[in-house]
DNA sequence: TATGAATGAGTGTTCATTCAT
DNA sequence: AATGAATGAACACTCATTCAT
């Protein structure tokens, strides 16, 4: 009976491991240029085996950005509490993005590599079957903005799917943006300010005439209000 | 007399031809995807005959792309008057943009082949050479905000760069995202819905505070003033 | 019956034009490198013209070649005298040669074409159709050396042809490397003292024994005798 | 254990096969008209399975050139005897030709190839990097040229490299020549013989006036002395 | 006669995927 | 389960030659 997990194991550190380079080769070079012959090499696989774990070069990829997205959702609901305010969640949600932005390089992967994988259209709908994970991740925000309308701090005729995607949309941009310039050269907190600045801008934009936009303020590591 | 004219004249329109069929297909299956002898299958030439245009794929891809934005600066630039207010001149611009999305393709190209073309960060700077004609659009918008700043209308400790970044990322992505659809499935209205929106969420978020939200809602095809 | 000739002229005339534009392209550029495209640019003709006075781009190049052999054989013979014995006819073409090379360029295409041009074994049998020009210069070559047998410089028993063949592959060879070097870089002076060296061991190698080598000297640039 | 060897053997087989089908055809058309595609039909194997093999035309066709250089090198120096004298080393050395031209194709190669290979130029001079093993070939017969000197056999103003240099233009010439004709057309002993003849001619050429020149017969087959 | 636009087969090279072992 | 050799279609680009004007 030890055998058959055991294998099941290691299956599962092949695929992980495969991953992993993948993921390693991607941020290196970027999604166009890794090949699964890039990727084989890496793991110290042959290219036939990678197909023994995943069907082709797209599944293999999409997972990936799954995963990232997983593990970010993950991240961030871990941190949510039943009690905090819609307001509360969302600059969560902006801290947790910090935290694991410095952390692991999947918040990049997540965003950056959105185009290769979502060819249908994720700014009208990011509800569809391709995102699997992003999907838990997109509605996590979208609860978040519904709870601030509920509670009086956003308009509420604002549509939150549509913000969501927006926001979303400013992240990816910047990580890309980011992921196009040699590692070396890659400010992470001149990115990390524009966004923060974004973000404000979006939150001001959607908050109810007369909130004061203090309260809007975005923390910078960790909460200090 | 006439025969110069004439042979200059079928140069140019099989120029033309050839930048039409890039874009359709562009616009079919996305920038990546589109190869030189797809381009030729649908213009009807022969590969050869490509290269009697363009030099190469690059340059034809950008010249697409200058066009396109050259067409969108004169178009909101011819519409612009000097004693326009800066929020009047983003106003045009939006009325502009409402216009020509309506008419032409060419729009959806500016922006859709933005990754294309600038593969070193136009988040962090546009400001960068290969940009050519795009750089005087992203001056035209920087500056109608910057004049917003001016007048009193949005606050003074923003970024004019950095919302103009924002702004035509945001334009891209709906557009990108709408052209990842099956032709048949675009719904441009609600695209045209969405930008808007979040159009004015940008304007909202940057206006100084207590400036009257309805001074900054866009129109819908003609300034209604 | 001037407008016939002045015609036939012009159509010459033309002819001429486009071989020394091919000429001047080879000797740049090497001959593998040149297309038609380039000739007719150069020419400031169509590329269609170049076919109206020259059937194929082969054919071209071996008319140049021709040319070149025809105009240095000329250019020798039009120096040889009925008096002279072969060493001293040897001596006139080897100053021939060296006076050419000074002056045109012909002599440097006459050799570095040779391998374009003459798909069949020069070396074995230079008696060949495709030679034509070439033809005569060699003939007139073995005539000095076989004269030169009959004054009993030379051994009896040597195969002229085959030390014709021999001198004609090694000029042709200095030629060759030269022309490989970018222009700026070639050392025409080297290449001389090579060939004349390699000639003078030649002539040495067939001479009779006992015949007085300082006899077999070559000039340098006018006999001295 | 034995199946690692065989794979070995068996790759090492296809990268021979697809040598030898280069050379066949670099011999029957001549190296400018060989294409990968023409290679690879003639191997039976796809294109893409050439470059499993080799990393690029470039270093196929210097592959096969340094193959046949170091064959030819390592005949003739392992008939070489330290005892030998310059005179000997050379005749040794033309057995060797002999020997191996008969046996198979490399030698024709060799020579044919140079072209190809040394783009700046051998005759002025043959100390360059892309030669490797022929480098090794070049100086082998330089230092038998520099012996023969010091055994006073040559004239001591000689110029050993600018000899090696024409002695392997005029045999390199000797296998083009017979290459260009069609296969069948081909009779070796004709241009052994000629090779021969000029070969002897040089030696006597730089042999110090007086040597018996009955000393300087090459040897038909095996070294009669 | 002269043009030059058009062709189309050709070049070397890459890479996701398959399959016999 | 794992391999990696083999594939073959795809890529951007070139150029000698043709032909309607």
């Amino acid at each position: 009976m030890g055998i058959f997990e055991r294998k099941e194991r290691e299956k599962a550190e092949r695929r992980s491991l495969i991953m992993s380079c993948a993921k390693a080769l991607i941020l290196e070079y970027g999604v166009e240029k890794v090949s699964m012959g890039d990727i084989a090499k890496k793991a110290e696989l042959s290219k036939g085996t990678l197909y023994l774990y995943f069907p082709s070069k797209d599944v293999l990829f999409k997972d990936i950005c799954d995963e990232a997205a997983a593990k970010f959702s993950e991240y961030v609901e871990s941190r949510l509490k039943e009690s905090m305010s819609g307001l509360e969640a969302l600059k969560q949600y902006w801290i947790s993005y910090l935290e694991l932005y410095g952390e692991s390089d999947d918040i990049f992967l997540l965003f950056n590599m959105r185009h290769f994988l979502a060819p249908d259209g994720s700014f009208i709908s990011v509800e569809d079957t391709t995102w699997s994970a992003s999907y838990v991740f997109y509605y996590l925000i979208k609860k978040m903005i519904e709870q601030g309308v509920d509670e009086g701090l956003f308009e509420k005729d604002i549509e939150p799917g549509l913000i969501v995607r927006a926001i979303i949309g400013l992240f990816s941009q910047a990580v890309e943006n980011a992921a196009k310039l040699p590692r070396t050269e890659r400010k992470p907190d001149l990115v990390i300010d524009e966004l923060k600045t974004v973000f404000q801008i979006m939150l001001r934009g959607i908050a109810r005439e007369g909130i004061d936009r203090s309260l809007l303020v975005l923390p910078n590591k960790k909460t200090d209000e």
